[in-house]
DNA sequence: TAACCGATTAGCT
DNA sequence: GCTAATCGGTTAA
């Protein structure tokens, strides 16, 4: 079976699972996607569930196009806005086997170790270059360049990491087996 | 305007 | 396995 491309106008979840085994690369640097988490309009996890706010206002706007926000004051976060625009549904990229520009994300990493160089949403943007200013750009036009899969992947779920609310939803995706997951599926 | 807190990570035990 | 670091967005007053 070969992937079709991915609809960004489908639900966070059929997107989330679609992305696993494409690839990602902004100016060149990047990879192979191996972990996702969805997050929907009527979600108490999202940050789109309590309506449009400055902060989420992308998540509201046209999909394919990115939603990054800051995380713990530190991080940046990369997601992928879905659906029709005004849904406020979007997908986490949690982590990249990395594959292009290798030389360029052990330099912004400051690691050698390609196992950290994009395991985690934090460790993804960092190596990458992402940050607000990419927010609210189309993921499908330069610099960002997006593959689907052309052969089938192996993909597993399990329950969305680092949340307080709606724990239970089965809503990650990864790359089955994957040695560069943020952490493994049980 | 102030208080609260998070879709995380790195470093140490 | 546990915790400090760190700060903008959201909410309440």
């Amino acid at each position: 079976m070969i992937q079709p491309p991915i609809d960004f106008s489908a639900s966070s979840v059929d997107v989330a699972r679609s992305l696993i085994g494409a690839t990602l690369l902004i100016n060149g640097v990047g990879g192979r996607i191996v972990e996702t988490e969805a997050y929907d309009h009527d979600d108490p996890a999202s940050h789109s569930f309590s309506g449009p706010t400055r902060r989420n206002q992308v998540m509201f706007g046209p999909p394919c196009h990115a939603y990054i926000y800051r995380s713990y004051g530190i991080h940046w976060c990369l997601n992928f806005v879905c659906r029709p625009a005004g849904h406020g549904a979007g997908v986490l990229i949690r982590a990249i086997e990395p594959l292009a520009g290798l030389d360029i994300m052990r330099k912004r990493r400051g690691l050698s170790d390609e196992r950290l160089l994009c395991s985690g949403p934090g460790r993804v943007c960092q190596a990458l270059g992402i940050t607000h200013e990419h927010s609210g750009m189309p993921i499908d036009t330069p610099p960002f360049q997006l593959t689907p899969s052309s052969d089938p992947v192996p993909v597993v779920t399990g329950p969305r990491i680092g949340i307080s609310k709606a724990k239970d939803v089965p809503w990650r995706f990864g790359l089955a087996g994957s040695p560069f997951l943020s952490r493994p599926f049980r």
